[in-house]
DNA sequence: CAATAAGCGAGACGGTACGTCGGGTCTTCAG
DNA sequence: CTGAAGACCCGACGTACCGTCTCGCTTATTG
């Protein structure tokens, strides 16, 4: 396959697919070997050529004996969602700063947007893979999806706050309509996750004061 | 897919847990062998005990060889989502013959309704365990979602006929908006699906004219 | 390989490699199907290609009901034993007419020579294939090389008869050598089958009085 | 974690019928595992019941995984040859000290002995069995018999050696007698294998200067 | 001539064993 | 004392044949 170049120091993320040999660090955790791990774990999972994406195949990947990866993580979904965020974690942290119509619109394509590139797309489904036989990262993939949740919610609430949604607007459904779309669509991709989504789905739960009074005068 | 004959006689449709031998068929395909296949299926994957619900396990449980199963059915999941569909396909058939809002939440309560019922849950979770494995049932099951879509597409169209919806609604949007939300809440388990819900996302997905003069005329 | 002889009539003629139909004979046995079965295992067997020669692949390829060989025969090897039989039972009838080490050295050399050719061969292998595993085929083996042996034993005592031979000779042991040479050497293939081993074989067995002081001195 | 009880030795080479724990050892591989399987095989194979001998019995028997029968042996033949070459290997080593006759009649007489044992025979026949189908072990075997061939062959050069065969002997040719009729009557039975047997194979192979004049004058 | 009785091609069936794969636990050994 | 290496036990996977079975057909014999 490819060449392997050599690696320097583990500061670059980069393993071309193999890994070799890295200094071992004595008795602390080795941080190289964590990096490495997630960059495998990531790299395997992102490839997209529906591999399962083994603990085996990480751990080889990575240039990591298998138990390393087993004493820092509890399964092979944990070290994935940790290298996602880890990685592409911050993507969508929707700064403030417009109308709710505008921050909704931009916090939804946003979301979009960052599922589609190619790499996190197929983590994301990895991940759900996964999710589904191991209960462990279930949960843990359910608290990553609480974070994102609240953001959200806290994102309605200060619209809410500052008038620009009914007082008795139920928040909590329109965050999972929200989400409940965007990851229908996602898993099944049956439909587009665009920005004109994005902006139609905004509308649909902000209806226009002009053709629809729902806020209050 | 199939239309599915009473299996007249075998009275109790229950194997306890084992089955007893059943007649062949010769060179034709033993009907009887298929109920049992399915039956197992179902009944190992309702359980709810979290079991993995294995082929040997479906296949000695139906007293049946492995490779019966195999012959008629690529996956494990697609023996499970056959029998989904064979006996729990028709619940959510949404009789018409009232306002759109009516059908609507009818609707939609059915299908919370459904899914919540213990065998079906474990069933449906177990679908998608498997469907994360398997390519194979993930279009299977990317198919049986098409047609719920569908029915519920045509029964806002039906409304939308009637001038219960405007003209430019976004259908497809609502539809997903609906299921996207069920399975989103339904994988997650963060909140409820139950008649409320249903009620509040009718009600976000058709503002009532009084509040919101969404319609023409 | 092996040339295909003519098999020249045989009502049901030629299968290249798959069968075609063939009519059938109402209640009584159907004599081509009979042939084709045999003619497919000789076939099959003496390949070489060290395929398992399965029931199915005999049945499969001899255009027939894998119930119609079972129908005859006990099993796969007493197929293949009978069709060894039918087709190359007769070469070493060994006719008599002249000295017994005459009779001798042709007899083992005419059964070195038949074992040599490559379709015989084949199947003699996988018929010592199959007995090792079908305790049935085992005894009709036994049975075959028991009248082998009488042959031999015959061929013996009529020499012996002729004074040829010492009256307390050991016959039962001197066949045993001859077959047993004659089988360990073809199942292992270490050494030669040939005429001169024939000739070496039949001079050990038969000391010629003036050489016979084998020990000096 | 490793508290394992001692079993100090492993003294006792019997697994009664199903086996307990043993010790990991890490990276290196487990003699226990490798005794523990050999044992196995052999017991399972000298069982005499004609049972299959298969890979998931020995492993079973052994408290093993099959994966780690297969890491280490190609085939299940591959295990009873070890096995056998393990256990009963030296059986026949043929002390030396004698006359060529004496130590051939007992080279000879030890032979047939030791595959007289039931357990011995019952592990050869399986061998036989196995090489059937295995062409692996087919080989192995080979190499097998070609050491015991090569040990009775220099039993009788050393007999050469002191003058008590004549220089021209076909060596070669006395050895597959030899082996050739202790296999043929091992295999199909149709003939002893006895002490008797040994010592008139003996005299036909090395005939008494006093008693050669086998013809009649 | 109809009815009967088999042989026949076909292939589904209940089983057993196969050899492979991945998971998670364990121990050794190099640094 | 860490981390790599990898053997270990386990159990599911999907495949290959086995020998049995029933079907629907064809045809020779019988009544």
């Amino acid at each position: 396959m490819s060449g392997n170049e050599p690696r320097p120091d583990t500061g670059g993320p980069e393993q071309p697919t193999q890994a070799e040999p890295r200094p071992h660090t004595g008795r602390r955790r080795n941080e190289a070997a964590r990096q490495a791990i997630l960059d495998a774990a990531l790299r395997l999972a992102g490839a997209g050529d529906g591999e399962p994406v083994t603990i085996d195949a990480i751990a080889k990947a990575a240039g990591v004996g298998k138990q390393t990866v087993y004493r820092w993580w509890p399964s092979k979904g944990a070290v994935l969602l940790d290298a996602l965020i880890d990685r592409a974690g911050q993507d969508v942290t929707a700064a403030g700063g417009g109308t709710l119509r505008e921050e909704l619109r931009s916090f939804i394509a946003t979301t979009f947007d960052a599922a589609q590139r190619d790499s996190t797309a197929a983590v994301l489904r990895t991940l759900l893979r996964e999710s589904a036989r191991d209960p462990h990262l279930a949960e843990l993939l359910q608290r990553y999806t609480a974070t994102r949740r609240t953001a959200l919610h806290e994102l309605l609430e200060r619209g809410r706050g500052r008038g620009e949604l009914a007082a008795g607007a139920d928040l909590d459904l329109m965050v999972d309509q929200i989400y409940g779309l965007f990851w229908y669509r996602f898993v099944l991709g049956h439909g587009p996750l665009d920005v004109g989504v994005a902006e139609r789905l905004t509308a649909a739960l902000l209806p226009s004061p002009s053709t629809v009074p729902v806020l209050p005068a």
